[in-house]
DNA sequence: CTCCACGGTTGACAATAGTCAATCTTCGAA
DNA sequence: TTCGAAGATTGACTATTGTCAACCGTGGAG
């Protein structure tokens, strides 16, 4: 493991209240690998061995069944996954691959199960990270069935932009056919679907979005906390595409 | 509180394995109230101040945004609800509702809090329950987006089966258009699916559900651990439409 | 530099799902 | 027992979404 790398993972919201000894317990069991762009880290219904914590690039979370295949989440540094299933000791719901060349630590889960038993500041931040996680597929669940997917479309790019700081305009953080299956649709709905929303104050050129008129993507967007968060305390955890890079 | 209510609690996954200093002192804090049918125990949006647990009766979670509203779970005795609001002191993601004449157990958030922080094996219960509910909601999410209604609905009237004991007639537990909201659909889409899957190996009889093919229903609805569950560790925590009654 | 692979777009069409309205059924209250 | 309210069903229609195929554009391998 590099040697920067060891207080990034300290100041994560899960590490970053237990006692020195138990983390450093963690980290001995822990090493880093590095994967190329298009790898399958794993799949679903394999036992759950290790915590990942990705470092460099980024994984798509994603789920399959009967030949149909659909996004789920994708994970940025600094951020874990698989929490759920490591501590239940339960198969992975969810498959995992690198979207381009990832740098990722691999926590063993026996030794996540045996420290947050005897941390109690560590079983505390645990369940704040669960809770964090199960409030953020609560709101993608809403999403998917509260709203039509023009308007699911609209407020991502909707809260997108204000992820990057109310921008009018900036460049979508995932490719479109990847965001057509997290937002649960086909790439060629979604195409047309970002055609038709050219009258509701929006448009794309290429992958960037350029935003003609926030008041008219507001209306129809109907951008909601208890749907497109954030929780107050601002944690970021779980299911959710990640935050744009640049914005202009 | 009643007499017999105490060790029920007590007996929950959740409560089993705290301290019993701990317990009582979370039950000190507690109150039992009853509520009649249809009403609204609390709004999303509102501050999570308890954790409730049904005793008696069956209580709707759900989720509205303009306008349009979608169940998201139904709470059977003995279950709680809510605790991933209570924990982070965040507002609700979804509005409940008794669905019958219910009693229910009211337990201060704030006792909840500050009880896990000092008794692990409360956090470790915390924990473990989170994380199935977590699991639960990704289940639902994965049935919503990689099934067709058709296949959900298969999906469910198979796995109610099976809850009876691989019964292939038993009697659906909750009303029709909740079972269509909680699927994804409108009722009259609900009522004509079920119509077209009588060659599929199943039918209606009002409210009586009777396989006639178990074989073909199951070529449909292709069950699978990862989406239907159970988890290996048989918890039914979390979000899912509960268990049939009688089955014949 | 060329070509190929892949993501994206478009069109035509089919399948699916939602809406609105009317009707039927059921069950509980009076 | 009768009536009325609410759930359930049905029909007709519309809207939305998915599917399949063709085509475009770009960027990387050779």
């Amino acid at each position: 493991m590099r040697p920067h790398e060891l207080p990034e993972i300290r100041h994560l919201p899960l590490f970053r209240d237990m006692l020195q000894a138990n983390f450093e317990t963690l980290m001995q069991g822990a090493y880093a690998q590095s994967f190329p762009a298009g790898l399958e880290l794993m799949r679903q219904g394999d036992p759950a061995d290790f915590l990942h914590v990705v470092m460099e690039g980024q994984v798509e979370l994603f789920a399959h069944w009967g030949g149909r295949e659909c996004t789920m989440a994708v994970v940025r540094p600094v951020g874990t996954f698989i929490l759920a299933a490591c501590i239940k000791d339960a198969p992975y719901l969810m498959a995992a691959r690198t979207l381009e060349r990832s740098r990722i630590i691999l926590v063993p889960a026996s030794d996540l199960r045996a420290v947050f038993r005897r941390d109690t500041e560590f079983a505390v931040s645990v369940i704040q990270e669960l809770a964090g996680c199960y409030r953020a597929v609560v709101r993608h669940a809403k999403g998917l069935k509260l709203r039509t997917s023009r308007e699911r479309i609209a407020s991502y790019l909707l809260r997108q932009s204000v992820l990057a700081g109310n921008a009018n305009s900036y460049v979508l953080p995932v490719e479109k056919r990847l965001l057509a299956s997290y937002l649960g649709m086909t790439p060629e709905n979604l195409s047309r679907a970002l055609k038709t929303l050219e009258p509701d104050g929006v448009k794309l050129n290429g992958t960037r979005v350029i935003i003609t008129d926030r008041r008219k993507l507001t209306d129809l967007a109907r951008p909601d906390r208890l749907i497109d968060g954030p929780d107050p305390d601002g944690s970021n955890s779980g299911v959710s595409l990640p935050q744009v890079r640049d914005a202009t």
